[in-house]
DNA sequence: CGCTAGCTTGAAACCGGTCAACTTTTGTGG
DNA sequence: CCACAAAAGTTGACCGGTTTCAAGCTAGCG
């Protein structure tokens, strides 16, 4: 777990559910926003910058296993995660659990609930997790000031229905779980992690179920990479010895 | 194969490339713009109506196998299709193709493009086809003064990450027919077709491959429909004899 | 007529799921 | 700190749905 920046010690503390108040003096954008970031790169003046900041609640922590909404809850905000990690879910007709996706930091959450008025899965947190929330009727309405921030919405919509395709393929289990580790690799490495030596937060279940598996594959799959020399896996503590070799394995899933 | 409406009359001839002209007298909006149809929905003023009108090209016909666009083409505009199907596919590492959707009149082709300046797949007439196409920068840029016209690109684009979802679940081949046969069903209705009576325009295969089956199972699963009397099928017709028996199969795929 | 693409049908193989037993880890309370 | 329980993970044996392979069928078309 990664040390958070000293400029988010002023989060509230552990329980409380409480936005943080927004400070009209001193900007305090967090790394991990994604629109945040995305602004600024754009260069813009800082006026539309104060207008999106306001727009942004700083949330949490929330601990693990704590729910940042459940399906049918009504839907008023997206939130781009700034520290953990967030699991979305559905339950199936037969109680099952299907896991729809991980989200790590600088990731956000929420895009699917925008065409309907509720929230169409649940979002736990795996561990401590700090958000940034945006209300969306609010952002939308500043997106038609600001075209640059409407494309932004536009790409990460767009986006994430390229990630749903993604699994949507009958692919071996071999195929899917080396993807799954070739992409969290990238993910975390995006965000200055060590792309071949990273923690899972998730549980072996959450993995099938994400995958589409049975728990029983994921631990075979493992054991055989372990065994091939792909990786190497302590509990949840994992290494990817040989990053080359998962991305051939990956390559049809991801699409290269 | 339904009559085409008598205003697309004056669309150019078979094997013209050219985009409509735009009327600036008389307007020719047709029923199964998407866009148009929300706007009017909306009550906009004339005004607007013509700024949304004169971004839209009229093109057509495509005739069976002919391409709207490749992967890696450039993007510029996304589609609603106004007659015909459209399906989109990609080819995997083994060449093998696999078809991410089909998309029938007033459905929209290409959202998932808008993260990348390239298609990231291809799309194929399955018979006869007529679009709207429209720019895409140019109406994100009148999304920014119509918020309504924003707020229903959004819309669109988080339902397409629904849809995707969809069939990312480990569905049996039984669910996953039923599924299909049943938004069909459901789509065509939408535009006022039979919901129990059409035309399949895809072969086994195509269906076989938008599925993640074998064409031979997608056979096998419609011979069995047949025995059991959910469906009729003679070729490409099919008639849905049980609706609501094929409606509680596909329940689990789409969620209800 | 015969050719071809699309489709159907049967038999066998296989991948992954299910079931069951067991081990390891984690958490809890005395 | 230990005892115990619950959760997570591993491993093996078996089973079943789908795919694969192979052969034959049908409709459409030159």
């Amino acid at each position: 777990m990664r040390a958070l920046p000293s400029r988010l010690s002023r989060i509230p503390a552990v329980g409380s559910d409480e936005p943080m108040p927004a400070d009209g003096n001193e900007y305090n954008f967090c790394d991990t926003c994604t629109f945040s970031r995305t602004c600024l790169q754009s260069g813009y003046d800082k006026g539309r910058l104060r207008d999106l900041h306001v727009l942004i609640d700083h949330v949490g922590p929330f601990r693990e296993g704590e729910h940042l909404f459940r399906e049918g809850d009504p839907f008023t905000a997206i939130a781009a995660v700034r520290a953990g990690v967030v699991k979305t879910y559905v339950n199936d007709a037969d109680g099952r659990e299907q896991v729809q996706g991980f989200f790590l930091p600088g990731e956000i959450v929420g895009l699917s609930a925008i065409s309907h008025d509720r929230y169409p899965c649940n979002a736990v947190a795996l561990d401590t997790v700090q958000l940034c929330r945006f209300s969306f009727p609010d952002i939308a309405a500043l997106a038609t000031r600001i075209p640059s921030l409407q494309q932004q919405l536009f790409r990460l919509l767009s986006q994430d229905i390229g990630k749903a395709t993604l699994l949507a393929g009958n692919y071996s289990a071999d195929e899917r779980m080396a993807a799954f580790l070739v992409s969290l690799s990238r993910r975390y490495a995006a965000r200055g992690g060590n792309p071949d030596r990273f923690h899972l937060v998730m549980t072996r279940t959450d993995i099938a179920n994400y995958l589409r598996l049975a728990s029983e594959t994921v631990s075979r799959v493992f054991r055989r990479f372990q065994d091939e020399g792909l990786i190497q896996v302590d509990r949840r503590d994992l290494r990817l010895l040989n990053l080359s070799r998962l991305e051939t394995l990956a390559r049809s899933v991801l699409r290269e």
